[in-house]
Formats: C-alpha cells, structure tokens, sequence
DNA sequence: CGTCAGCTTGATTACTTTCAATTGTTGTGG
DNA sequence: CCACAACAATTGAAAGTAATCAAGCTGACG
C-alpha cells in the first residue's frame, strides 16, 4: 500500500514518452483515477504467456525483458522495455491472452492501467490509437529484421548486435563506456538466439580482442565502431 | 485502361474479409471513387523496399509473397499476402518507406488505394483503425513465432512449417492434396531460411518417407498429420 | 531443339551445439 | 561472519548439422 504512494500522479509523471503522457489532461485524469501503481522486485513476472490480458502496464522506472519458451523449455528474449514504455497493450487491443511473458531483471516500478479504462480512452482519442499503431508498426519491424538477422547472422554477428541493442535500450552508466543493465550470459545468449557457451565464448573473443572490457558481469564498450562493423549491418 | 475495367466496383466486390470489405456502402463509393485496378504478371513487382508508401493495396486475387533482403543478397521470405488481403496499410500507416518488397508470384489484380484517401477514411471510422490494430497484433504475433521458429528449429523442421504455412495460406487444389502455389525450391529455402540444397534435400526425404509426393513443381502432401508432427510445434 | 534456369546429388568444410568437468560468485541461515 | 548451497561462468573435446562447392541433370519455353 504504502508503496503505491510512492507512484506520482498521472499528469505529474516524470516520464513523457509513452502514448499515455501524451494525452491530454483531463483523459490522463480518466486514467490517474483507476490506475495502481505496485513494486516489482528483480526476477517477479509481471504477466505469463497465455494468461488473459486484463491490464496496459506503464512503466514508471526499471527494465523488463519480454520472453517467450521454445522447443524443450529454451528460452527466447525477443523485446525489452523500460521507463516510460508501454506493455501489454497489444494483447489487451486485440483481444487475446498475454502472447509472451514480462519478467522484471531489475527492480521497477509499474503502473496498471485496467482494460476498460484503456479502451475507454482510446474510443475518444483518435490519435491514441494512430500513437498505439506507431508503437505496434515499430515493433513489428523491429521483429522482422530480427528475424532476419537470426536468420542469416552468424553467432558473433548476432552477440555483437546483442550488445548493440542492449546499449541502444539501457544506454551507458554515467562513465559512458558500462552498459547499465545486469545481464547474465544466458540472457545475453537468450537474445541472440543461441548457447550460453557460444555466448561466452565469443563475448571472451570480443574481449581478447580489445573491443569490451568483461569485470564479472559489468561490461564495458572500448570500440563502439568496431563493435557496429561486427554485427555486419545491411 | 482495359484490365481495369475487370475490377468490380468496392460496393460488388466478392471478396469479403478484407479491412475495405467491412466498410459501410457510403465509405466504401469514397474509396471505390478514387481506388485503380491494376494487373501484374507473374515476377512483377507490386512495390519495393524503401521507396515512399503512397498506396495502401487490395488484393483482388493472385497471390504475393513480401520478402526482404539479408546480407549478401540473400532474399527472406516473411509473408504471403493473397485474395481479399491489405497490403502496405503498415508503412503509409506508419508514415515510413515500404518496410519490404512486395512480388507477385502468380498473375494478380490488386487495386490501389492513395494514401490520403485511406487515411480519410481511418479517421472517420474508428472500427477501421481497429481492425487495422487487430491485422497488425497478428502480423506481430506471427513474426515474433517465426522468429523463435528459426531460432530453435532444424531445417527439417522449419521446412515441414513452411509448407504447412502454403498450405494454410494458399490451400489445396481441387484434388484437395495438391498444394495450391506454384513455388520454387528455392523460395521454400527462403521461408525456411535455409539454403536451396538443403530445401531440396529434406523435400527429398519427405518424399521418400512417404510424407509428400513430389512430381516436378507439384507437390502433393500425403500426411498432414505426419508433417504436422514434423514441425514440432510447441 | 537449343538454351537457361531450376533441380539434384555427393563430397568437403565450417560453424555451432552438446557434453562434461571445473571454477567462480552470490545470497542465506546458523 | 562463515560455510554451504545454488547458481553462473568458463573451457576443452567430440559430435552433429547445415552450408558451401562442384558437377551433372531436367524441363520449360522461345
């Protein structure tokens, strides 16, 4: 309870990139009224694949991977998000269960926001659901060139991407060079679609070869450049 | 000017679950006003990657493959698009270049719709955009499976999905066994995201083991339960 | 009926996974 | 605060899968 408290207003919230911040004052109060905000420790699962979409998550602050299971339990990170994102929106649009899992790496802060409600919202707001089908079109590229990468990248490519998109979502800590998340190597292998030990060794090539720096699970970026030309960009 | 006179009018068209069929009569003459027919043969391109999205496209009939180039011009198949399908609605949506090509596989008709148009009419209709959310959740679902698919399956398996994919998309000749499309062995590979030799190689044990018949281009599926199995879905 | 593109097969090579064994790190309860 | 348990990281060796390379075949089409 007391950790709701903790959660700023709607119309007060610091973050302003999401679709939500974006409306206007009297719709954000719609929301604020209904809204809860909860505490997520490191690892809690915010929604499970297959379970019914009740709720749009707004995050408030932390880092949240989006994972799905395949073949024999292995599984696949195939999405971040982070403060200010938007999540299960699409499975709640769309009628049907959670399409992956949401699972927290480091401790946030998230607010619900019940289906209802975001309907309700978006019925009124033409350009919430153009924002939303911005949100869906970037994502889907996103997935398709994913796709392709893991379709035509070999491991290095694909852990140097990796590494990429890591720095692209969470960006640097505040001596610019050490990526700001907590990962561990499987999750790193986890992304690019391969083996904890394929991941591995080649962060332990990348490392050998001057372009990261590896301190047990910080990792630091020496050659951003080298580190691009790596994942082989079209 | 004569092919387009083969294209019935929006308000007449047969073709029923497209996001265009389900407008009202009056929104429908908007469109039916300003929309072009047009024929393709076989290999022509419908639009291609990276050029300005100025026609949302309607598939009348034919069939079209969307594909995108990895690295080293290897081509990707990711999508079909067929009959009563929209095509490019995600790119003018998005206000971004084609994200893909767009090729017809077999001789088409597929008319255009300018962007402005297509536009006016979302904004007076909020069904539309919601429909149009509903086709993106699932091209987005679709593409993140894919993903996982390639990601964790052999091409044994990834070959069996592929054809499973034809067959769902374009269905059975009349014989109700013969696969629907003509299609090469090397734009199996594609789908599958493997090379011609292996696409062949595994067509090949198929056959042998019984599961499909293949006759030159024809491919006949013997046991679709077997080649369900084959893809070891999750 | 010749040509060109698509198909097929075999042999070799390269890359990645798998398995196994060991070391290192972290969090927890006594 | 230490010790232990559980988890994470590392490394080497072997096995497997699929890509590549090379060559010959087949069939459709002008």
């Amino acid at each position: 309870m007391k950790k709701e408290i903790l959660i700023p207003n709607c119309n007060s919230c610091p973050n302003s990139n999401s679709a939500i911040c974006k409306l206007k004052t009297d719709e954000k109060e719609k929301i604020e009224q209904i809204k809860k905000g909860q505490f997520y420790k490191k690892g809690q699962q915010i929604f499970e694949l297959g379970t019914n979409a009740n709720f749009v998550f707004c995050v408030y602050n932390g880092k949240i991977k989006l994972t799905k299971l395949g073949k024999e339990g292995k599984e696949q990170i195939f999405r971040f998000s982070k403060k200010g994102d938007l999540l299960g929106y699409r499975s709640v649009l769309s009628n049907e269960p959670y399409n992956a899992s949401a699972v927290v790496m480091e401790d946030s802060i998230i607010c619900q926001i019940p289906r209802d409600a975001f309907f309700n919202v978006i019925e009124s707001n033409y350009s919430l659901s153009l924002d939303l089908i911005q949100l869906l079109t970037k994502d889907l590229k996103g997935a398709e060139q994913h796709l392709i990468d893991v379709a035509q990248k070999t491991v290095r490519e694909r852990i140097a991407e990796a590494l990429i998109t890591l720095i692209n979502t969470f960006g640097f800590k505040p001596d610019n060079k050490t990526l700001n998340i907590k990962i561990t190597r499987s999750e790193i292998a986890e992304i690019a679609s391969t083996t904890t030990e394929s991941a591995i060794r080649t962060l332990s090539n990348f490392n050998n070869e001057g372009l990261i720096h590896l301190d047990g699970k910080r990792i630091i970026i020496n050659d951003l450049i080298q580190l691009q030309q790596n994942t082989n960009l079209l």
